[in-house]
RNA sequence: GCCGGGAUAGGGUAGCUUGGUUAUCCUAGGGGACUGUGGAUCCCUUGACUCGGGUUCAAAUCUCGGUCCCGGCCCCA
């Protein structure tokens, strides 16, 4: 038997059904918020990825040479590919350019609770503008979004990953062991931090001021701390994100996030509820279009990771209700099955959404299966009724039964279904 | 890449320590009984030891390797 490759996963009805119900939620939302969908392709030249990321990704990266020799690697994110859409069709539109997508992407790496080698992704960018209101803007689609969910127990982040570089330069970091020192602050590891300033002669006051600003986490008012521009730029943009309602975030100038791109302020939300791979949304501002040939624009963005946000669902015991099909028609006796076709038929023309008994079966076995199907009416097509042009009308929920003529059929359904 | 735990019908499981008839039970699927009414009962039926090698008279069971899943580390654009 042929498994699906390690790290994919099928999705059944039931499951891609509540996928597609949760994704429509999210386009629900970039919507409101004024973004448009784009779609890019689902493998880019390598080199798009590597210019954005470094060599070092190509560990992680479904690369490979296609038959014209060209290097081509499934994409493992989709804000490169957005910025190099809008690097090559759409630098001249109007700003603020606000788009959303949603779409699969693949990294190579060793699957585990909430980490698959093919996982989606929805995220939006806000491109062209680069004001504490766009920062806003963003966090609160973000934030609409995992409320639309129905997410209940998530922690959102916001730091300035700006702050944190400037401290780090000013105490004499060399700039290309910024990343190293940067990735200790992320996860607070300050002892192994410390033997590695102290190589590069640090003060161990100016360590301490650096662990200490890196520890400046809390609600809003420990912006109060935060030095220079980047906290007056943060406190702007948590006064829009306060006016437009988003009011449980916490700043948090440790929030690093992964690579060097990103240029000031910078998000995260995790949801608790999952393991080692909790986190569940990522983002903030920066600039890409340089490095892809264009002018340099800067950009606020962010991804929601959407296989963890539906785990995390999960794991708050929240429900998703299956919609079944508004009819199922089945026949009393064989004599009636063409009859039966019609009348499924002309329920379909009319928007009705039904299914109907093609193996023959007796009513009894039929009503079950339209059970199973979560039918809401079983239409009882039998010769008594049909003699009058009529058939039965069940409701598989009640149990009550009525004669409709078969013209009025489809409007009864409809009608009850507006109930 | 590293450490640990797993894998028995479509789903959930017993059996494994101590190898030994036809691999257990629930559920699901197909058919039937009740012959124009579902989620009830009964009957029939479909269907599994992850794959490959080894030990053995004999392997679901012991052993080695592969694959996949799960928890964690690393990484996480």
């Amino acid at each position: 038997m042929i498994q699906c490759p390690r790290g994919t996963r099928d999705f059944l009805p039931d499951e891609m059904e509540r996928r597609r119900f949760y994704e429509g939620k999210l386009r629900e939302t970039a919507r409101t918020f004024g973004f448009r969908e784009v779609e890019t392709p689902i493998f880019e030249d390598s080199e798009l990825f590597i210019l954005r990321s470094g060599p070092n990704v190509l560990k992680e990266l479904y690369e490979f040479k296609d038959k014209g020799d060209r290097s081509i690697a499934l994409r493992p994110e989709m804000t490169a590919p957005v910025i190099r859409m809008f690097v090559n069709n759409m630098s001249n539109e109007p700003k603020p350019i606000k788009v959303f997508y949603f779409g699969q992407c693949f990294r190579y790496e060793r699957p585990q609770s909430g980490r698959y080698r093919e996982f989606f992704q929805f995220g939006a960018e806000i491109i062209g503008s680069a004001t504490p209101q766009t920062d806003a803007e963003a966090i609160a689609t973000a934030s609409a979004m995992l409320k639309s969910l129905g997410l209940k127990d998530y922690r959102l982040r916001i730091g300035h990953i700006g702050v944190l570089r400037q401290r780090i330069a000013d105490i004499g970091v060399p700039k290309e062991r910024t990343a190293e020192v940067l990735q200790k602050l992320d996860k607070k590891l300050y002892d192994e931090a410390r033997p590695i300033l102290a190589d590069m002669g640090v003060s161990d006051a100016d360590m301490e001021a650096l662990f200490e600003l890196t520890e400046t986490v809390g609600g809003t008012e420990v912006l109060d701390r935060v030095p220079g521009e980047a906290g007056d730029w943060l406190r702007q943009v948590v006064s829009y994100l306060d006016a437009m309602g988003v009011r449980d975030l916490e700043i948090d100038l440790g929030v690093v996030r992964g690579l060097d791109y990103y240029t000031g302020m910078v998000f995260e939300a995790e949801a608790p509820a999952l393991g080692a791979e909790k986190q569940i949304c990522g983002g903030g501002s920066y600039t890409l279009s340089e490095l892809f040939g264009g002018e340099k624009v800067f950009s606020t963005g962010f991804a929601v990771g959407f296989d963890r946000a539906l785990l995390a669902l999960e794991k708050e015991g929240s429900s998703y209700d299956f919609d079944g099909i508004d009819a199922y028609v089945l026949c009393v006796s064989d004599d009636v099955r063409v009859k039966a076709a019609e009348i499924a038929a002309s329920l379909r023309t009319a928007g009705v959404s039904a299914d109907i008994d093609f193996m023959d079966r007796k009513m009894a076995k039929a009503l079950k299966f339209a059970s199973s199907a979560r039918a809401r009416y079983a239409v009882i097509v039998g010769a008594r009724e049909l003699e009058e042009g009529c058939v039965t009308l069940r409701n598989m929920a009640t149990g009550e039964q009525t004669q409709v003529e078969i013209d009025a059929l489809a409007g009864a359904i409809v009608r009850a279904r507006a109930h």
